[in-house]
DNA sequence: TTAATTTTGAAACGTTCATTTCAATAAAAT
DNA sequence: ATTTTATTGAAATGAACGTTTCAAAATTAA
């Protein structure tokens, strides 16, 4: 009977996603990823099938994290500005834990690849539209309590916000002063008071 | 005496620049500037040093080229939130026009290369630097005229517009939608009024 | 133990990378 | 006409690229 994949699939995956976002899809060499990884050249062409196909992987797999650490802040029962301003917060402190200045790996996939490749084209709209929807449902939730202004639709504000937070993302690579930050959020959700 | 350089810089720039915006900075290879620019490999060499030494003044052509478009959009003596919005407006058009979704050229190199080449930080701290000016110069006289309100400062409305235009700028990869994004910017300016 | 299957190591695939070299050609000022 | 310098073409540099190959080693179930 056949041996069993041994290498540890989740710690392959964190030691790529480390590459992928320092030195971006371009950047990055298949020597780059047999040497974070530790894995056999043969092994990473067994069991993802090319750069491309890690990097799908890893996509996924950096969103996942994110989307887990982000719960974490999310507390059941709090109003829904309080829940966008939880949101907001975890991308400041994302930020200033990010010491060599990366930015956020699916932003700087979509300014790399959008135009260049159709899966990456296809994730990131997929992307899109899993945020947008939640945001928008947020917003809605606040409408209804009345804590939320109704000036703009619940989908034109989940716009704007997704449009403030891949601004957040991109400010965030040379800006990582705490305060201004946080005046910044805080100015992006006066809008909706 | 000697033979002067007798290729248009302007036209070859021009070229350069649309290879470099559409394939990124390590997705453009020196054959790709050869075959764009139609300038012999060791002319570029010649001229420009490098690689990089060509992609510098790239930015700096594209940067200025948009300046002064955008110096067009902006009418003398109208007043503070005008101008914001003819700026805008401006990012609007320029992303519609963009038919292959290849984004803005410096933010786009912002994500790809501030964290790996100091040259390209410089520039991008250079350019944050300006533009903040030249935002807390408009908001600033805004607020002069009362037209703007004094809920936060200057410099701070700055980083707020400043951040806007990059996320207007990544949102529009993928949306182009006239009136979303119309209806975006009108947001994203409310909070002045 | 044997049979089945994956992982591994190392080498090689052919291509492309950024850059250099150099002799030949072209043009302007003396 | 001669000198000076730039542009050009084409070839070559050596290294790195993503990917493939294949026999040896490792592991599990029968």
């Amino acid at each position: 009977m056949p041996k069993v994949e041994t290498f540890d699939r989740t710690n392959v995956l964190h030691n790529a996603t480390e590459v992928f976002h320092k030195k971006g899809y371009n950047g990055t060499s298949m020597q780059d990823l047999v040497d974070a990884t530790g894995l056999n050249r043969s092994s990473i062409y067994n069991s993802f099938g090319s750069k491309l196909g890690m990097f799908m992987e890893v996509l996924s797999f950096y969103r996942n994290n994110g989307n887990k650490q982000m719960g974490k802040e999310i507390v059941q029962n709090q109003n829904a500005l309080d829940t966008l301003q939880s949101i907001f917060c975890w991308y400041v402190t994302d930020i200033i834990e990010d010491k060599d200045h990366k930015g956020c790996l699916i932003v700087n996939c979509k300014s790399e690849m959008v135009n260049q490749e159709p899966l990456i084209r296809s994730f990131m709209e997929q992307n899109q539209e899993q945020m947008m929807a939640f945001l928008e449902d947020v917003v809605h939730n606040g409408q209804m309590e009345k804590i939320i202004n109704e000036d703009q639709t619940a989908t034109q504000y989940a716009l704007y916000l997704y449009s403030s937070i891949q601004g957040l993302r991109m400010t965030g690579i040379l800006n990582t002063n705490k305060e201004e930050l946080e005046n910044l959020i805080h100015t992006i959700l006066s809008v909706l008071k």
